[in-house]
DNA sequence: CTTATTTTGTTAAAACATTAAACAATATGC
DNA sequence: GCATATTGTTTAATGTTTTAACAAAATAAG
């Protein structure tokens, strides 16, 4: 029960309908195909004459295209397949790291057409834009059968504006209200870009995933621990991005109020108990603040390797893995009690390690969540050779295609 | 941009775009009357034409009534003025709470049309359904001019199940499993009955109210601070319920897992720390628990009468209360730095000291939002005179008939 | 082989919505 | 009294969905 908000509607024209059809037909191609005229009158409840009407269209317009004849049935004329016509058309994936930037190019429904290419993040952005735009020229000259570029996404560990384009605050890039897509259009004039931040670009990663339109998770969260946390929220298919594009950061929501230092300023925030910061100073020993200097052995260590120590039979490494654990399960309840998802994703080099910690993960959401179904709410790991920010960044290109239009 | 959940959707149909239209002319009828067609072809950016066949529908409906002729402009034909026609249908408003219910009774726009009515509550679902309908029925025979009654909203301090109308826990009623609707629709056959937790039909009561249209919140929260912590959050204008009809729950979010005991089973929830009962067991000098017994002294005292102290010279009543407002400020941090909202409202009976505490709760949110804009967030009082849980159980009632149709 | 049956997809016409244009009604100003 | 302006209705047009009929293509049965 959606209020019509009186300062800001759209008005229903005589095209409305189709629109709102049309979206629906090629979001049931994409997710049912290969797939008959006749199957999308039955899915959609209407009259395949509608359906040849809308199809017509969608075949002039190059986004759909026929294939071969099926026969399932037992008699009758044979259906012919529709698919997504989606080969002509790429997206241009870029996920800005503190260390290394990477790029990924796909096709419209996010089959990748290249291998991922990545390069050093120069931090300075005039140059940055300059070695990326040579990689993506590149990566555009190379696919010749590709004729229009739809896209490109870029991912920022860090708050951005998505209507200017502008990075406000990358804190691991040194970057502060850095304008990324005026620097790259000067080299793309007419390909439009989008800039997101990485957690929420994961989130639109599992909403927008082939897969998850057969589970229908129209409300998740998507946890990406890292050097940092970040939390993307789904809501009813869209992503919360609140007023100030600062919404899901359940990263400085805090455990204890008098904890730990965290680099935000504050104290107690869930970031300072499992960042990977966090965990590889537990097993060190100090409580090792994100605002003192690491010590050298210290700097030198991820958590790949404390993992591995700890699959050894190193028993500090698994004791600061468990208490990490412990932490992120009892972050996760209040992710859980506040927003009260059908799924919960999880990113992050210490889901490496997810069979070691799994038990004290659950354990903990068991233990703060109100009531027992809370606490069975569904956790999927996302492993890194999934991509996911990259994902989210093919998602901002290509799920505008196939969103439901503003209505009302 | 939302996702089309490809498991349900709603294609669009002939009358689609019409029952789009039909509900945004209500709506700014309703937050715009009067006002006349011309008016609305002009907000709508459509003809007028089409304004007079949806008018003419309303009118033929009786949802809508022609009025006096303005005359706003200079030259011309005078404008004919159209209202919400409110004063047939009428809703009934429910706000159950342990020691006393209330009874509101509304004609279909929320204007009050009898005084609110209560009783002491009967903890046994039969009994105290008996006497509720007998209130209910006395308040329509009394008002013969409405000749339907559109629905019953109730409102409970628990969590319920709105699909089936139960009452799923209530822990200040006793009630577990109680299928209010059921009883009452012994009593009350063709009238739809709602029932929703009280947290969230606070946040109802905010963004269905005509004042709200002014501003355009579409992202709101509400936090109720009595004997527990309720919050309703709102984005996109819908409420969110989340699976299981929990989400919002952000009173047992943690300010310090170690800390107070709460009634929830758990430590250290913000609830522990700023609901009433901790506010006075802060007064009395004990780190009083909801799981163990008040003191006879501190059973009887009301935060009313805290408030009194404090503002009569009780240094140690005003410590108790800043103590709360810094720690309602941090939980209120959490909630800024989760959700983003474009305004929080505020409501129990600690707001009424709202001059007192007003700049520990801004101090405590500034310390723990991400970013100044955050910290600013727009607080609003909701004074216990306005009535958000009654208003928010007339909404259940109301609302529909002004939301957005379902679609794609 | 022929015919009936079934299924797919198209076409033509009907029904229903928005939209454009003309027009009637009603006011003011000169 | 006439030009002008505004409101609201009417009429016709345009663009949808919807219904019904039909052609195309395959299988099953006689």
């Amino acid at each position: 029960m959606r209020k019509i908000n009186p300062k800001s509607f759209t008005t229903a024209t005589r095209g409305t309908s189709r629109e709102i059809n049309r979206q629906i037909a090629l979001t049931l191609i994409r997710t049912h195909q290969p797939v008959s005229r006749a199957d999308l009158s039955r899915l959609m409840d209407t009259n395949r004459a509608n359906i040849t009407f809308l199809i017509n269209d969608l075949l002039e317009e190059g986004l759909v295209r026929e294939g071969a004849t099926g026969n399932d049935a037992k008699r009758g004329r044979r259906p012919t397949f529709l698919y997504l016509n989606s080969h002509q058309r790429c997206a241009i994936a870029v996920d800005i790291r503190a260390t290394r930037t990477y790029l990924m190019m796909t096709d419209m429904i996010g089959k990748q057409l290249e291998n991922i290419v990545s390069f050093p993040t120069d931090l300075e952005p005039e140059k940055f834009i300059k070695t990326l735009s040579k990689l993506i020229k590149q990566l555009l000259e190379d696919n010749e059968e590709v004729s229009e570029c739809d896209g490109i996404g870029l991912v920022v560990p860090g708050m951005t504006d998505i209507k200017t384009g502008k990075v406000l605050h990358a804190p691991t890039l040194g970057w502060r209200n850095v304008d990324l897509r005026a620097l790259l259009r000067e080299e793309f004039e007419d390909i439009p870009i989008h800039i997101e931040n990485s957690g929420k670009a994961c989130a639109l990663s599992q909403i927008w995933a082939a897969r998850s339109d057969m589970h229908a998770h129209n409300d998740l969260v998507f946890v990406s621990v890292s050097d940092g946390v970040g939390v993307g929220v789904v809501i009813n298919g869209e992503l919360i991005r609140g007023k100030h594009n600062t919404a899901g950061e359940f990263a400085h929501v805090p455990l204890s109020i008098d904890g730990l230092p965290c680099s935000c300023g504050a104290n107690g925030c869930w970031e300072a108990y499992i960042s990977n910061l966090a965990t590889i100073s537990r097993y060190f020993g100090k409580n090792l603040s994100p605002r003192q200097p690491l010590s050298l052995e210290a700097a030198n260590f991820t958590i790949e390797d404390l993992v591995k120590r700890a699959r050894t039979g190193d028993g500090k490494a698994l004791a600061a893995l468990h208490l990490t654990a412990r932490y992120l399960g009892l972050g996760l309840a209040s992710i859980i009690n506040a927003i009260d998802p059908s799924q919960i994703y999880l990113g992050g080099e210490i889901t490496e390690a997810w069979d070691l910690i799994e038990p004290q993960v659950r354990d903990a959401i068991k233990e703060r969540t109100l009531i027992r179904d809370l606490g069975a709410t569904p956790l999927r790991i996302v492993p890194a050779n999934e991509y996911p920010r990259l994902r989210g960044a093919v998602a901002l290109v290509t799920a505008p295609a196939f969103a439901a239009p503003k209505v009302a």
